[in-house]
DNA sequence: CTATTATTCAACTATTTGGTTGAATAAAGT
DNA sequence: ACTTTATTCAACCAAATAGTTGAATAATAG
């Protein structure tokens, strides 16, 4: 139960990954033609579309015995706009950071902003 | 030696760092001070730093026995102009992707776009 | 019905990660 | 000189990650 942006960076952190959502850009993909041009296995393609899936990342449609991939937006928008955000936030103010911080595990999520 | 952006992802896919990120918004700060709020030992906060540091993230400076954090804007750009060209890049030939992948096998760097 | 195709599961392995503690180093303060 | 402060190192541990292979499942084709 991560914080969705741990989820969605350490999805983005590894170049196979980053490589199959280019290759989605052109078009929705099945696994097995998404596995084609890498050297790895079709098992280890299928366990990070599931990696990519769950940080929300691309959608996977079942049709028939196709499992059809096709990019989610949200996610990436999601990490695109903490960068964003992350260079124009005001200083914030660090008697208030710690309990901030408290907040955070209260509200048991051990992620954060 | 993984490509840059494995690192600049992974160091913003765990939480902790993504705070030390924002308390270093505020000013630089030496590793002490920046480990005082959290739960974690201080040798613990002393490896994430030495992770943004190799990310490209934060900037070291040792001063007497005080070594200095502060942000480095370089790498987090990096990685929004890495999203932000994903969203706008033109559908890729497929038939030059796997070409794409051969490229980058040679030119030795793991890594990808 | 049988064979083929698409995908995942299960079990295993090696490596990395995020944390701990206690000792080591090194600079400053008294 | 001695003590305190700042940081890292080293050894260790548990859990997660990224890959493998071979079998299982499930849908389609012949």
């Amino acid at each position: 139960m991560a914080h969705k942006l741990n989820q969605i960076f350490s999805a983005l952190a590894d170049p196979t990954r980053r490589d199959i959502l280019i290759m989605l850009l052109e078009d929705d993909m099945a696994v097995t033609d998404i596995a084609e041009p890498f050297e790895m296995s079709l098992a280890a393609i299928s366990k990070h579309l599931i990696v990519l899936s769950k940080a929300g990342l691309v959608l996977q449609e079942r049709r028939g015995r196709v499992k059809w991939c096709k990019l989610d937006p949200e996610a990436m928008h999601a990490a695109f706009v903490w960068i964003q955000t992350f260079g124009q936030l005001d200083p914030i103010n660090l008697d208030t950071f710690e309990e901030f911080l408290e907040k955070e595990k209260l509200l048991n999520n051990s992620g954060s902003i």
